[in-house]
DNA sequence: TCATTAAAGTTAT
DNA sequence: ATAACTTTAATGA
């Protein structure tokens, strides 16, 4: 948990519900101090054709929407509801007044963007290539490196195909073909469509 | 080779 | 039942 649900709501944070498919916050808006208590976002962009390209999926006690609030400018991003979801709000002003009384509070919103940066950093690696399969590949290694156990096929992916394509800029077809491929170079194994690698 | 389109099977709600 | 996800195949850039 980046920081104590108490703590926001005693700042002045709300609890706000939502519905999967539903906004949190749209790309062009101003920031605020988000903390997901119970559920999945995805912070997301849709291109000119309407294609979803997923930035980011995160989940109980993470923070959404932090990474700008530092410097004056809008959300790049727009926030959306994956399962039904309950968020804390704070304000921007009440973020900062909270951050000034705090310095081990200032430390663990660092941490927690440090930990969001270096998914980038993997991330960009990997996109950088035109091969799907390093792509996923590095999708794979980010979110299994959360995990202690290194052993081949000890990691389940949580992530559906067509989720894994829209965080890599694939199509599904292409994620479920490579995925496939990748599956008879034992580099994953398929168990009733789950995915462990 | 990968994206796109279409069609159909499967799972979840 | 309906929507969302998965899969396969054909076609084109």
């Amino acid at each position: 948990m980046v920081i104590d649900e108490n703590i926001l709501i005693s700042a002045g944070a709300e609890t706000k519900h939502y519905i999967p498919s539903e906004t949190i916050f749209f790309e062009g808006h101003i920031p605020n101090y988000y903390q997901i208590i119970k559920g999945e976002v995805k912070l997301n962009n849709y291109n000119e054709e309407g294609k979803e390209f997923i930035q980011n999926i995160l989940s109980d006690g993470e923070s959404c929407g932090e990474s700008i609030l530092f410097i004056e400018k809008l959300y790049p991003v727009n926030a959306e509801a994956i399962t039904e979801c309950s968020v804390l709000r704070l304000h921007k002003s009440a973020f900062f007044n909270l951050l000034n009384q705090s310095p081990e509070l200032y430390m663990e919103v660092n941490s927690f963007l440090s930990e969001r940066l270096y998914y980038k950093f993997i991330m960009m690696q990997s996109l950088s290539s035109q091969n799907p399969s390093i792509r996923l590949r590095g999708l794979m290694d980010y979110l299994k490196s959360s995990q202690k156990d290194r052993t081949p096929y000890s990691f389940l992916i949580l992530l559906t195909r067509q989720q894994m394509a829209s965080l890599t800029g694939l199509c599904v077809e292409t994620a479920i073909r490579t995925i496939k491929h990748m599956e008879r170079d034992k580099i994953v194994r398929i168990e009733n469509r789950k995915i462990l690698y």
